[in-house]
DNA sequence: GTCTTTTTTGTTATCGGTAACAGTCGCTCG
DNA sequence: CGAGCGACTGTTACCGATAACAAAAAAGAC
């Protein structure tokens, strides 16, 4: 009981030293000698002594709190990424405040606004497409600032992330190689994803300069699963019939693929599937998926290093832009005969 | 430039007034008037002023932080969990701060000394099982503390979850009733996710009642699909080979279940799967999994709530068990014929 | 029109620490 | 043997707000 109410002058008193050497002593800085900082240690801890962080952060003008904003945490993307920055944190003395934006730029520049009045010792924001309130924000404050997930041409600070057109791109230039020209891409209402659209632009792109036409079904609901099962069950009823869905990502496309499985369709013999970010789901299905592979943990953790550097005031390369492969599963296939367009 | 040094002072005396009438406009208390608080708020805003959360907390001797333990963020029912909880939270202005323990509890007594320092508003801890220290810490702290997703006898402070146990049981009550005699057990090592166990034990309960012998098969990895696969490839081997399994939960389950698909043994023609949770995974597959689901959302907001009022001084009750209903689907069935032990 | 009340505004002390500077003390060095 | 130095330890002045109380101004009461 006494317990919580023990603040440093107690512990100065029972020591019979002045607060500045407890606190010197706690903070493990130079300044006292190993003797008293022994007896001290031991005091506080009997004592049960908890110093104050806020009080510590304010005279520091500065705290130990790491502002993280993510989309959602129901994907497991983000929830990856979040992990592999919070080992390098947490090994770093830094707490992880985490926000869910739910896809709502005016949801993240509020809470940009409120987190700003924690004085953070940095701010990571998800993608880089920002309320314009928000981005003014953060480049005049002195906050280290980190945009993960999507390349910007001229972040705000920092920026690791992947190029996401480039991404789609990519796919659309493999599945051409595969043959399909009758794509669709089935995602969420446009402008909920920026990333997803990126993508979706980047494989219309590639169909495009085949002359290949890119048709759009888009799913009015959250993007998981059961979305993914919604859209592949309306773009099979299309006329003419797709030869290969790209789904918005890998749990929209797990989602199709059951729906074809339930309604009889055959995977990839009548209709090739694609995805996005190479989840750990794809390690059981018995059907791999084709998909394009995120480096997720290392994104995080690449960027967690870096913002431990620009915290600790050292700077490195501002902005790292990752690759993301294409790994060919066996929901796509050369071997359709049935490719050509009936458009 | 200037906006980032703007303190209260600034602001009080560019509008002609004590720095307490700012404080008072700015935090909607009562004692301004409306037309000096008006003044007030804009001049606060065109000069970008800031106020510190730390100052205010510090002054305040409480902050408007709720410290928020899960295992990991992976595991979308944590995702769940925490998302039921945010909205009510945000709502009452209030910021969660997130840890991931690893289900290590060593981890979590750490990481709830550090919160302490910072005078959060609540804790909320998954679980019911700390480690010793953790406990009287936090028993004698005057925040109020949450306990989410296990029930505890003697909860620390405030309780909201599901009987583990009774979860078990009355999932092997149902498997009984489905006339499965061989069962086993899938998870990963004894002690890493305390509250399997507990539905494991529930689940060999009811079996023993009836006499029979509930076997364990362990898979040491992280408890994710690939673990049922692995377990699911395992338990098929096994002699003599069961009759159903019961998975830690569904992302295992669903993992035995591609596996069964992948190595071509019928589900439920030859054996039968049943898992926990609920997740929304099942709305896409084929073939639904029989499991227990939990009321992962609803756990969120109650306990939000009762925080909250906590928080505010009002106390409700202190401890709520939610059911589990168990959800019958299609991994099991009550048509095989060879169901008897072949033990 | 004077005396209360009530509302609005200001003052002072404090929250629990840390930075920067100022002594102290014991030794080394010339 | 006193200046000079380095290693400790203490003092003072904040950090940026809020609570509690005090004072001044406005609104009512009679």
């Amino acid at each position: 009981m006494s317990e919580s109410i023990a603040k440093i002058e107690d512990v100065a008193r029972a020591a019979g030293v002045s607060i500045m050497s407890v606190s010197r002593a706690l903070r493990g800085v130079e300044g006292v000698s190993e003797a008293t900082r022994a007896r001290i240690t031991v005091l506080a801890a009997e004592m049960g002594y908890v110093p104050s962080r806020l009080a510590g952060s304010l005279a520091q003008a500065t705290s130990n709190l790491v502002a993280i904003s993510v989309p959602t945490l129901f994907d497991a993307v983000f929830a990856e990424i979040v992990g592999g920055m919070r080992e390098t944190l947490t090994h770093a003395g830094l707490e992880t405040i985490i926000e869910t934006s739910d896809y709502d730029p005016a949801r993240e520049a509020a809470w940009v606004e409120r987190m700003i009045e924690w004085s953070p010792a940095a701010l990571v924001l998800s993608g880089v497409d920002h309320a314009p309130g928000a981005s003014t924000r953060l480049r005049e404050g002195g906050v280290p600032v980190m945009q993960l997930w999507d390349i910007a041409p001229d972040p705000i600070d920092l920026n690791v992330g992947i190029e996401h057109s480039l991404a789609g791109e990519e796919m659309g230039r493999h599945l051409l190689g595969l043959s399909y020209r009758s794509p669709v891409y089935i995602g969420i209402p446009r402008g909920r994803d920026l990333r997803a659209e990126k993508r979706r632009a980047g494989l219309e792109a590639a169909f495009q300069e085949a002359g290949v036409t890119l048709r759009d079904l888009r799913v009015d609901a959250a993007p998981s699963f059961e979305a993914g099962r919604e859209g592949a069950l309306q773009a099979l009823k299309l006329v003419p019939r797709p030869d290969v869905l790209y789904f918005l990502n890998d749990h929209l496309a797990f989602g199709g693929l059951m729906a074809c499985e339930t309604v009889g369709v055959d995977v990839p013999g009548e209709i090739g599937i694609a995805g996005f970010n190479g989840l750990n789901i794809n390690n059981v299905l018995p059907r791999r998926l084709t998909t394009s592979v995120t480096p997720r943990s290392l994104m995080g953790k690449t960027a967690a290093r870096m913002l431990v550097a620009a915290i600790r005031g050292v700077r490195t390369e501002r902005r790292i832009s990752m690759p993301v492969p294409v790994e060919s599963g066996a929901t796509t296939s050369a071997a359709l005969t049935a490719k050509a367009p009936r458009a």
